[in-house]
DNA sequence: ACCTGAACACCGTTCAAGT
DNA sequence: ACCTGAACACCGTTCAAGT
């Protein structure tokens, strides 16, 4: 009787769509990431796939959230310099293994629960550091793509959606508690800009020159990457 | 008569169909922007397209071409500080006016020649300035995607497809004659990393280190945005 | 030389129906 | 509760044909 050598088909749930997906992305890039690839791959028919996911976007969403969660967290004796560095590090390794998921961040429009806890994270390792959130909210912008292992702006505002989103009290009371770090940034960041006018060009240009300044230390102290082979 | 109040319908060119998709693109989005609404703008039929323009991805990256084309030249007597610092500006300003161009370069695959005449006027105005190719190099890397007013990745390895490319003697002459900065920094790099092991993780840590060492000292010296508000 | 019409092989997603 | 079938409104692109 047939019983074909068809792919596993397990029962479905988010999670498995998910982990299928990534696997999918990383084999074949996420250009080939269709709907209608993964069900086949699922062994399924495509509609069976917005049972447990909303939409492409969605999953997308799931499928960095999924990466997201695995990036490892620092040595809580280490200090904020080091933390920052370490959280860098394992993101770098998940966009090595992962290639496709610095353009997929970068298309990324909403905050999943995981990446606004992911930036609190960062947050967190400046903040209890002892660097203020003024500080952190630049060093942040700065960092970019870094944070993520790559990619800029899907971090671009850390403060204005998070300050958009807390307009109801309740929604305020739980991203405070949740993501505190998170809201004491965008909290500093009101008070010094309440029209958040020009900010946007202000952290451009703190970051150019903050690159600039320090690639002139480096170019006056006669820096070299390393030596050059015989 | 008919004599429709439809679109100009002027004569299609490559120039022509460049400009009304970057028009499009401004109003609606790069998302919005497809082959058949284009074409529709345009009056014309969807196929007329092609005769002016390979395919899809060979119109955004001419959409990107006449943007960087309009990127303003830094003032010849400047340093190359003054000079980088301009270049990023002015990128930085075609940006705002286009907001999907961030998007577009990030999904760019080939450098086309006006991407690397920027690139290689950016380089000469360090290399110029006295500032090495190694350093240079590396200095660009951070700036990443600022040079573009944005993205990081398109631009990720300035050496690498530069010396795959001058595989044979003529397109070295051409290269090295056309773009001669961006040649120097691929030989230098190649001299020091023959085998371009390890650079790329070489040229991330070097990154991550410049900025968090450079915001370890403005948050010694006590930085501040700027004050807050009374 | 430039544009058109019809067609192909794809997309994401909705809705009503099956089990 | 979970999956399916048929359909809708899109894509980019090829090819042969028109003017």
């Amino acid at each position: 009787m047939p019983q074909q050598d068809t792919p596993p088909r397990r029962r479905l749930s988010r999670a498995l769509v998910a982990r299928e997906a990534i696997t999918l992305a990383d084999q074949d890039g996420l250009g080939a990431l269709s709907m209608r690839s993964l069900a086949t791959r699922l062994g399924v028919v495509p509609m069976a796939l917005y049972k447990h996911v909303a939409d492409k976007s969605d999953l997308i969403d799931r499928m960095v959230d999924v990466i997201v969660e695995s990036y490892s967290e620092p040595k809580h004796s280490a200090g904020w310099r080091q933390k920052v560095r370490a959280r860098a590090l394992s993101a770098r390794e998940a966009i090595l293994a992962h290639p496709w998921l610095g353009q997929a961040i970068d298309t990324r429009t909403k905050r999943s629960e995981t990446v606004l806890a992911h930036m609190n994270a960062v947050a967190g390792d400046f903040i209890e550091g002892g660097v203020s959130p003024d500080l952190t909210h630049y060093a942040m912008h700065t960092l970019g793509n870094r944070i993520w292992g790559y990619s800029p702006e899907a971090f671009a505002d850390v403060d204005a959606p998070t300050a958009a989103d807390a307009h109801t009290p309740e929604i305020y009371a739980y991203m405070s508690n949740r993501f505190p770090y998170v809201v004491a940034i965008a909290m500093d960041a009101a008070s010094r800009s309440p029209s958040h006018s020009c900010e946007q060009q202000s952290e451009f240009e703190f970051t150019l020159d903050l690159i600039l300044e320090a690639v002139e230390r480096l170019h006056l102290a006669n820096w070299v990457s390393r030596p050059i082979e015989a």
